[in-house]
DNA sequence: ACAGTTTCCCGTAAATGC
DNA sequence: TGCATTTACGGGAAACTG
């Protein structure tokens, strides 16, 4: 009968950050006979934390009590706004509870919304209580905790699972790739396609995998990628902040082939005409896109070159499809060229691109305009090495990706009074 | 007989942001007969202020008393280290006495220590009392709160004046210029030499001016630049922050003549060969700088271009010294050219800057490496027009600056206990 | 020494106040 | 409405702490 909803602003819902606001709402579903319409609402964090549960505790620095009010007009329901802020509590001789193998980020806590009422001579007590909650100190703990609320909100069915990381948590492969083109297609107009979700599938679970195959809590968060200094999950929620931050249009207009083998992009370009490029995000860095392209020799032999991987402080300085329509390949006394003419399978690019390139300003009058072009120097002689071995499978279709509609909303009206309700 | 010290971490002593912690020193100078030690210092903001004097109020946050102690094992001289943080009292009703026409940063504040003692039936009050302090809120008040402590502890005389800035300050160039110098040699290993001065002197007070002009304040700081949208200082502290976090290996060198007219860089540039190139801070743009080169063309006629500003967006991007090695003009169909070829007066650029080039990494091996290259673009058809009128000045020789070895030392031993030994 | 975690605080953006 | 000032908080780095 009571909603509370919870969301950190530019945040993700259900993660908190010590010391930044966040806001929640609850609602008393059941219109109450009017008893005294002073309905107090108190927030408790960890209310019932079992004894040594958590290794961190912290307190609601805010007012933790107010008092309901009527929502608008329309429903006569009873809510409050909370604009709460939490510290972490600090004891002297610090009894950090560090039972457990968890990081912080898999330490789930939980905020408890109380009302008590008289009427006609009976006690009432109402209750509810939020999901789980992260509670983080640095926004760089934000990829962690996210993908926690992600798997928990994900496998978790029991009402409330406060230990559900002690568990080693496994997802299908089916589950977690719907989860997983959530994230593109919230953050964006675009999710992910079978293609990409099959690079990515391959890259958690190998060459050959199928739906039902189980993926692994570490395995996806905790442990690095075979010779990478990042988890897989790491590694992708990076590429989603550089969609968010640098790429949008070019991804949300589906230029991005992104998750796309290096095999697999060799077949792709191999047939294509000379300066046939696609993008795609980095292996080897976070937070990385690159472009390749083939170049055929008069021979006809092919041969792919791709630029060192563009991360987000080269794309502070430059925006992204100027980077395509300037890139130039500088070779000794030779004017240079920009090798990029098509993007893949054939459009010439100023077709896609063109709309989204920022005008060069001429401003600054009694200055001569100046840009950054981004250069790759290359001697004549030296040509990039060929791969040893080519796996050759059927080119794609990236013309049009599937859009998922699905939204996670975490946020809203997600736990009912009497806990029983629990819904996303 | 005591002395408070003050100093914010990177920030500026004397100027306070609220809720950032700052520090503050006392010590018994005199080393009195063994009481009990236990000497308790209290500290309180704008303890006598007269009433209705400051149009905001703060209070310290953190705690305001704290007990002497032995300072070393050299001197047995008792003292305590504070670490403060203020907060501005928000009352309901909003009494500001914003009587005044100043600004936040022109109210100035002070920090008063006190300690009591007995000996020998004798009721002792010590105290002490800071220089005045200006309280900021947000980092960008900074370069406004700074101009006000120089220019307090620059001509104010009295033992504590809070109500300077209400009496129309001014001061003369030769006071005035001597801290401009200040600025730049405590930020870096390089003073203003008298060239550079000049100039700035002729910007504040016209074409011809004398050591004993006055400055107001308001010209200094308040007013904006004739046709610009910021005031004198508020330009200039735009140029120091630039050498702080972009130039100083170039500035410390004295590779960058910066201050210079127009006028004068024609006619410096005007005899040499063509391909000579001086650096200048921008005028029209806050925390800019450009390089001019010149080219004379077969019939022996000057070409003056200077690039668009460099900026701290561009400057983030790209190491400075590198945009010299690799700038380069490009007209059309023709191999690009860095038209860059001697500093002023007749230096190969690679002398001086070779060693401030940053090498180029051809790391990431599966990829090409790629670089930023600073670019213009100039049609060949049209040449940028000469200026209509040029004063030819002599030449100055830059080649060493005048090295400037006082600094500022607001933050040391500034206040004596009875207030009457104030000294800088 | 070191990794995980928190604190610190600048600098931009947004909100607020006047 | 616009300007002056404060608040908010992301993000990088330093400090902390087992």
């Amino acid at each position: 009968e009571k909603q509370p909803c919870m969301s950190t602003h530019p945040q993700k819902p259900l993660v908190i950050k010590t010391g930044v606001q966040f806001t929640t709402k609850v609602r008393l579903l059941v219109i109450l006979p009017a008893i005294d319409y002073h309905l107090k609402v108190k927030t408790t964090l960890d209310k019932d934390l079992p004894p040594g549960r958590v290794s961190r505790q912290f307190f609601i620095v805010t007012n933790t009590t107010k008092v309901m009010d009527i929502e608008d007009y329309t429903n006569g329901c009873l809510s409050v706004d909370f604009r709460h802020a939490l510290r972490e509590k600090k004891y002297g001789n610090s009894t950090k509870n560090n039972e457990s193998l968890l990081s912080v980020t898999e330490e789930l806590h939980s905020l408890s919304f109380e009302a008590h009422f008289t009427i006609q001579g009976l006690n009432i007590d109402l209750e509810t209580c939020s999901l789980p909650l992260v509670i983080i100190s640095n926004v760089s703990q934000m990829p962690g905790a996210w993908a926690s609320v992600m798997w928990y909100n994900l496998l978790n069915d029991e009402p409330k699972n406060l230990t559900f990381f002690s568990g080693l948590p496994r997802a299908t492969w089916s589950q977690l790739s719907e989860v997983l083109g959530w994230q593109f297609s919230t953050n964006s107009s675009q999710g992910l396609n079978k293609e990409q979700l099959n690079m990515l599938g391959e890259k958690l679970l190998g060459q050959h995998f199928s739906d039902s195959d189980q993926v692994y809590w570490s395995k996806f968060c905790k442990e690095n990628i075979r010779g990478k200094p990042f988890s897989f999950w790491i590694w992708l929620d990076s590429i989603l902040e550089l969609i968010r931050k640098h790429l949008l249009p070019v991804w949300n207009e589906n230029y991005i082939m992104g998750f796309v083998s290096k095999e697999m992009e060799r077949a792709l370009l191999r047939e294509k005409e000379s300066g046939t490029f696609l993008l795609r995000f980095s292996e080897s860095h976070l937070g990385g896109i690159t472009f390749t392209w083939v170049q055929h020799s008069d021979n006809g032999e092919a041969t792919f070159n791709s630029v060192e991987p563009y991360t987000k402080s080269r794309l502070n300085a430059l925006h992204f499809p100027d980077i395509i329509r300037d890139y130039k390949v500088i070779s000794d006394g030779v004017v240079p060229k920009n090798p990029l003419k098509f993007l893949y399978p054939d459009i010439p690019k100023d077709e896609p691109f063109g709309r989204l390139y920022n005008n060069l300003p001429s401003k600054a009058y009694p200055y001569i305009p100046s840009t950054l072009i981004p250069c790759s120097e290359m001697r004549s002689n030296v040509s990039p090495p060929s791969p040893p071995r080519e796996s050759l499978e059927p080119p794609m279709t990236p013309g049009e990706f599937d859009m998922l509609n699905k939204t996670l909303c975490f946020d809203m009206d997600v736990v009912s009074l009497d806990g029983s309700n629990t819904r996303m």
